[in-house]
DNA sequence: AAGTCATATTGATGTCTGTCGATATGGTAG
DNA sequence: CTACCATATCGACAGACATCAATATGACTT
């Protein structure tokens, strides 16, 4: 998933010799239906609220119970938008008695910010 | 626009003193809204192809003339995508004769990039 | 086993969006 | 000015999506 050739038109670093991948050509339909599904995640306000309240919450991670009220949104809506997160391989879900407790799978997240990182900060 | 709390969840380099934005309260609606935007320009496979094909192109800029058979749509959908990609602030479009030539915005994108870089690898 | 509470699912609804054919716009050339 | 060609806009339509109220599920407690 090499998205990075976004990001060098004007990248005076990489050549075809030393990041062939880079400029090969340019993405298929799958690719492009595959990343296509995670910028759709990432594509509605609500979630985004979403995860930057996991994410700025104490250990990175929070409970659904806390997270309806401050995006002001019902509970299914707020349900259903954390699982499509899951689904998109954003979040991670952990069941603590009766309580979903989410955070971000930073593995995951750590992929897509890598494959958006400009081309010289990891060459 | 700093989004990178998303990727801050386990990063040891930043703290409350040296980067307090990225410690701020969760995204507000407004800021949550705009990038949502920028998000759903790029939430489609066909968009997505349009970009790296632009961006493999000679030069980095193609004409859209040359873009509506690689991704088998009409042209009519092919200008609409194209649009969207400008009012996103993604696309260049420059008129040449009857011809309309796009390029990324580079510093928009770059901006879009840092946003979403580690916290790590631009501290 | 029954009650309670948190979460997920269902069903419905209005809105947004990708797509195309048809047509309009605007630049170039003759 | 007219013809031509590339691109944009219009109108329509099907599918996707965000949202909620109502209800189901599932987990703990007593």
């Amino acid at each position: 998933m090499y998205v990075n050739m976004f990001f060098m038109t004007e990248a005076p670093i990489c050549t075809p010799d030393c990041c062939p991948e880079m400029f090969a050509a340019p993405l298929d339909d799958q690719a492009a239906g595959d990343l296509a599904e995670i910028f759709k995640a990432l594509a509605d306000p609500t979630r985004l609220r979403l995860i930057s309240l996991i994410a700025s919450s104490p250990n990175a991670e929070a409970c659904a119970c806390d997270l309806a009220a401050p995006v002001g949104r019902s509970q299914p809506t707020v349900s259903h938008h954390l699982s499509q997160l899951v689904a998109a391989g954003l979040l991670e879900r952990e069941q603590r008695g009766k309580w979903a407790w989410f955070r971000l799978d930073d593995d995951r997240v750590a992929a897509i910010a890598d494959a958006l990182t400009p081309a010289g900060s990891n060459a």
